[in-house]
DNA sequence: CACCACTATGTCAGTTCTTACATAGTTAAA
DNA sequence: TTTAACTATGTAAGAACTGACATAGTGGTG
């Protein structure tokens, strides 16, 4: 019954969910800023569909492809939607995740402090791109708000994680710089400029 | 020069770099609150570690050991140290971030209202737990303010990431519920008890 | 006294995932 | 016209990681 499959898998099931895909376009969509939370290569996804495959979870129909190969669009079938919904409600291990900006944090005591400013300074600036990015996206998807049982909800709720996510993250790294600049300027008041 | 250390590997260089340890140690230090950014086994600890020993970035001393085995206390070098603040300043990828939870979020479109609130449920829960212990970490350590330099610095910034980030994510949690609720009451109005 | 949890190191099999390579057609820009 | 980007599938080597097993002493609970 329960053949162990991978959370990649049910990742690929999720988009198969929603629409008929190729490996190639399960990876693009993987990578679309609505749904970047478990990412993974085109030749990573090709192992688990065939494996999916194997359990009946999908299936596939042939068409013409670019390359020496032919084209497979997969599909779910109703068996990888039944599992899909078993999964989806089962509760996640609380996510120890791995964050690297936040190990570098942790052993930021060490580091030269100017450094460390200019660092955050580039993540502070990708995380304003996203959340402005997030921020267009969540006014359009407001203004008509979609219904549960349609798959604009997942849309909704997964960007509406992610908008608040990088608004504690930019908010964070405001802090961050902050902090560095309190630790610098005691011991060099006169060699900055007066502007900001 | 640059012999690809993995992540894995500063992550056990920035546990050194507080306290000479062994690597079963190191593993309950990752483990840890402050520091579950980066978790391991033990047994990838150790292949780890030997690595870092034959790059010369950590070196160890002996001590009579509860197994069979004797126990080896490994301390960083000057190499290591070295290794580490280079690595620290370094921009990290911005981590697209393999989270469970949101994934099941982009499906829940599919799923068992009920049930996907008892795990939202679930999951506020753990949030609001952490998120608890993080304020009164915070509290101690807002007394006294350590400097930058001192490995407390490092443990502050964490922290202050932790704490936002677990009170974006208990507030998120709460709104999902609500989304929820408000999806399942306009067309069953009458099958739910007037009370909360 | 038995059992369990903790300290401590290590091996090994197997899974997951990344990176590079290989092939090949279409379309758009330089 | 060449070059690059995009579409599309696949293999294969190896890195990263997990989980189970093995060994063995100490200390606490029932």
């Amino acid at each position: 019954m329960s053949s162990t499959i991978p959370t990649l898998g049910f990742a690929i099931l999720s988009v198969l969910a929603r629409a008929d895909s190729t490996g190639y376009e399960i990876a693009g969509r993987m990578r679309n800023p609505v749904a970047r939370f478990w990412t993974a290569s085109h030749s990573q996804i090709h192992t688990d569909l065939r494996r999916l495959l194997a359990e009946g979870l999908v299936g596939y129909t042939t068409a013409p492809g670019p390359g020496p190969q032919e084209k497979k669009i997969y599909s779910i079938t109703g068996e990888g939607l039944e599992a899909l919904r078993e999964w989806v409600t089962e509760p996640p291990r609380p996510q120890p995740e791995r964050d690297e900006l936040v190990l570098k944090t942790y052993a930021a005591w060490l580091a030269d402090p100017a450094a460390l400013t200019e660092m955050f300074r580039t993540a502070l600036r990708g995380h304003e791109k996203r959340l402005a990015e997030y921020e267009a996206a969540w006014a359009s998807v407001e203004k008509d708000a979609p219904a549960f049982g349609t798959p604009r909800f997942g849309n909704m709720a997964a960007l509406r994680c992610g908008l608040t996510y990088e608004r504690h993250r930019a908010d964070w790294c405001r802090w961050m710089i902050d902090q560095l600049s309190r630790s610098l300027k005691p011991s060099c008041d006169a060699s900055y400029p007066s502007e900001e």
